[in-house]
DNA sequence: CATCAGAGTTTGAACGTTCAAGACGGGAGG
DNA sequence: CCTCCCGTCTTGAACGTTCAAACTCTGATG
């Protein structure tokens, strides 16, 4: 194998000293043209890529950027983070960091994690998901002026640090608002138990536009944890009303799946809207909200970049004076299901 | 912000030079118990952790794997990737490695993102899916001397390169072996056209179990495309012969998803099942093939250890002698549908 | 008593990059 | 003619680690 080629390889090549060669990368404008041009043949030609260990050594700085993978709890769910994850690897490749992967059980070990890979692997930013009332990650990394940027909201103080998420109400709104257009006037909801940011922002869209319409919502919201099994019985006691819905919007597409086979098992027909449009909701034809992941992904990377290389946010705001918060609109998946 | 603790710091909290220090750290045993004790304390007491960059710069080891993230094509294969990622994470972790993600069209510009990572990151190794018959990426790696391990066997020559796999033909020669002991006679086949390896693989398992039972598998055997409407036209067909399957293998859960809608459709009462146990099969209560994909991905980071830690691979066996190939057994998930 | 061995520790150099400061030459201004 | 400045380029040092070699004891051996 040939020597390895280094800064100094290049500089030799071309006649001139190692800090020009970096010069050409760094700030090409300061060095004349000609010189310029001869470097950058000399880069190409020897194929000289610069170490990355050396330069972050020089100016701390990794170009690395962490995001945890979750141990697919539902199973359903877990394509969203999958998809996820790729729009952020595509994104962050093209603003010249790279995505590096980490596990954890619990917040406590997952900022140990941090603690970790802060340590030996010098991470520019984190990028976190699944944020929600308290959270004591964010707190953390804030304290100790780690960059981050969450996948979610910040649910108790909207301009605490720089967030993407998608206008969940918004999805559970158009999905309501479709089914009022369809005729439908008594629509419930099934979603999870009150407390939970995501779960309340959902449910909170689907009950003003049924309010919108001139009926009470009260009557038809429900909650109960996530799992189709749970979905399914949910939906069974609202089919069972003496007076049921012709319509449920619910807050997941496994709470979705249950009532849609509740519905099945029931020989009734009432139409059913799940959230998140996973691959489940396309196979077995589910109306679902679909989130925007590549674009919350990319949304991610531009903040994160904004912070890293505009020093840090100030009043909500990244370094050059664009908001650090982004809010994303869902669109609706329209299918058999309703 | 403290300063920041190098081994110059731990080194002089207790009284000892730098390699001392650094001895404490990789060859304990070569220092002095009392000595060692009093570095100890200083490390966990200052909470120092080896700067990744440095270590690298000596060693020229960056202690980073890298894996591709595809984008989810068909939606319901993703979760598999996703699954086996996790893992990976997991037990790379374990081993002192991190995972690094990348993303590439197609062929040639993975490899040309294995140049780029090499140079500028110094990879450890990478962790490829997804082979098949003549792929240009282990030719390139190889040539290279780059350490690398598939996830998915090497379908030209056996012992070519390390490589963890499941045992497809052992998966569907369990869901038809099931099938025959529930009374079955006629038992279809619904897989991807001949010349994948995995695709062949997977029916070599249904045909030689039919045959087995003294029937011809040639007459119910059906080649298509992955895909949910590819599965149900295909076994909609099947359904329609004058003397129809009575159960159908699937090659994949998006076929065997489709398979389920013709039987639907028809209403008639035929047994299916499918390969992967994707959400999408948990979902719908369909009887399906599952990969240990955490012990799959357990066993890629040992071979990669092996490789990396062994010094090399020779005649299809790491550095410890133990061999360069691991193929693992799935397990068959029964549920309503089969 | 000089020599040697070996355990335990220290020292200098090197990895490849960038920062900070300096060197060089030529043109403008006094 | 000297000075200063500007554009362009070079030099030395530093980042934090590990390798290789050297050093210092202590105790044993001839």
């Amino acid at each position: 194998m040939a020597q390895k080629v280094t800064i100094a390889t290049v500089a030799r090549h071309a006649g001139v000293s190692r800090q020009t060669v970096s010069n050409v990368i760094h700030s090409p404008e300061i060095v004349r043209e000609e010189t310029r041009e001869r470097v950058r043949e000399a880069i190409s030609l020897l194929g000289y890529r610069a170490s990355q260990a050396a330069r972050q050594m020089r100016t701390g700085r990794s170009q690395l950027i962490a995001v945890r993978i979750e141990p697919t709890r539902d199973g359903i769910n877990g394509s969203v983070l999958d998809r996820f994850l790729h729009g952020l690897t595509e994104a962050a490749g093209e603003a010249g960091y790279r995505v590096m992967l980490y596990t954890a059980e619990d917040p406590a070990t997952e900022i140990a994690t941090y603690d970790d890979l802060l340590g030996a692997y010098d991470l520019d930013a984190f990028v976190l998901t699944g944020t929600d009332h308290g959270d004591i990650r964010t707190d953390w990394l804030a304290e100790r002026k780690v960059p981050f940027v969450t996948f979610g909201r910040s649910w108790d103080a909207p301009e605490r640090y720089p967030w993407v998420d998608v206008d969940g109400a918004a999805g559970t709104a158009a999905a309501t608002a479709h089914l009022v257009t369809q005729g439908h006037q008594r629509i419930a909801f099934v979603g999870w138990p009150v407390g939970s940011g995501v779960g309340d922002n959902r449910r909170a869209g689907w009950a003003s536009t049924v309010r919108a319409t001139g009926a009470d919502p009260a009557e038809l919201d429900r909650a109960t944890p996530d799992g189709i099994t749970q979905g399914e019985a949910v939906a069974d006691e609202l089919l069972g009303l003496r007076n049921p819905p012709t319509a449920v919007v619910c807050a997941s597409d496994s709470l979705a799946l249950g009532a849609l086979q509740a519905v099945r098992a029931r020989g009734v027909t009432v139409a059913v809207t799940g959230f998140d449009d996973t691959p489940v909701a396309q196979a077995i034809g589910l109306t679902s909200v679909s989130q925007p992941l590549a674009q919350a992904a990319a949304s991610c990377v531009d903040l994160l970049a904004g912070v890293l290389d505009g020093g840090g946010i100030r009043d909500g705001r990244t370094g050059d004076g664009t908001p650090a918060q982004v809010l994303l609109a869902p669109s609706l998946v329209l299918r058999q299901s309703g």
